[in-house]
DNA sequence: TTTAAAATCGCAACAATGTTGCATTATTAT
DNA sequence: ATAATAATGCAACATTGTTGCGATTTTAAA
């Protein structure tokens, strides 16, 4: 998997991308260094960064901090292609990475290169 | 403007809410700050949050950082209501608020309380 | 296998932003 | 005018982002 996404395989990187694929949702920072054995931040940082650029995995923003969660679709070094959404729920403070189909936005003259939806509220599991 | 929104009035706050007049897209922190013929960073940081907080303003996410912009709907203490979506240009680097309409989003078992669409790509006056 | 090149790691150092407490000052209502 | 209330300015600290650099590790070549 890392390979390819050329990434140089080596043992923190692996142990990271391992906490991805066994996180069910988008996790944050503290979330990750919780979870890894021993850590040094920012190798950490760096880390994050080149998953990002080389299209492993993808940012989740909000007010309060980003989030990280593996990509499902086809990205690559050269562009992140998401048609996703993210769901932030206010409850349980988890987000979700569900699948939707964005319409067509009439944005006449723009180049659209990437889009993001982000919604905030209360989860299926928190309603009930 | 700052009565309607339950916000007392003071200079400080006055020479903020005139930057955001006069600001035609969103602006970051730095932009304010440089706007602004003296500030103390922690007043600058509540006011931000007070603005917020009464539905005056409103967040930019991006990857990069966080702008702000004035609500240009009814927002207020309870909640911000926008339908426009945030226009980041990878060119000139500015952030729009644009008109559009959000289909109505398939998520069922979610309570939608706000929807945020973020798009990237190049603005029409950079796209010339 | 040995060696050289390239990439990664770990640490220091610093920048930017977020956040709280508290004493002082300003605003508002009586 | 006075008292209550809120805003301000400062110190202090937390979190996250970011770069440089030497040491270490990994990869590729000889
Ligand atoms: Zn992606
Ligand atoms: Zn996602
Ligand atoms: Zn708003
Ligand atoms: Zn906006």
């Amino acid at each position: 998997m890392l390979e390819k996404k050329q990434i140089r395989k080596t043992p923190f990187r692996q142990e990271v991308l391992k906490l991805f694929k066994a996180s069910k949702n988008a996790i944050s920072l503290k979330e990750i260094e919780r979870n890894l054995t021993s850590f040094d931040r920012i190798t950490l940082y760096r880390t994050l960064k080149l998953f990002i650029e080389k299209g492993l995995i993808h940012e989740v923003l909000h007010s309060s901090g980003k989030k990280y969660a593996l990509c499902k679709e086809q990205c690559d070094e050269h562009q992140h292609q998401h048609n996703h959404l993210h769901f932030h729920c206010s409850s349980c403070k988890e987000s979700f990475c569900l699948k939707t189909h964005i319409q067509d936005l009439n944005l006449t003259g723009y180049i659209i290169e990437q889009t993001d939806l982000s919604v905030h509220g209360v989860c299926k599991k928190c309603n009930n």
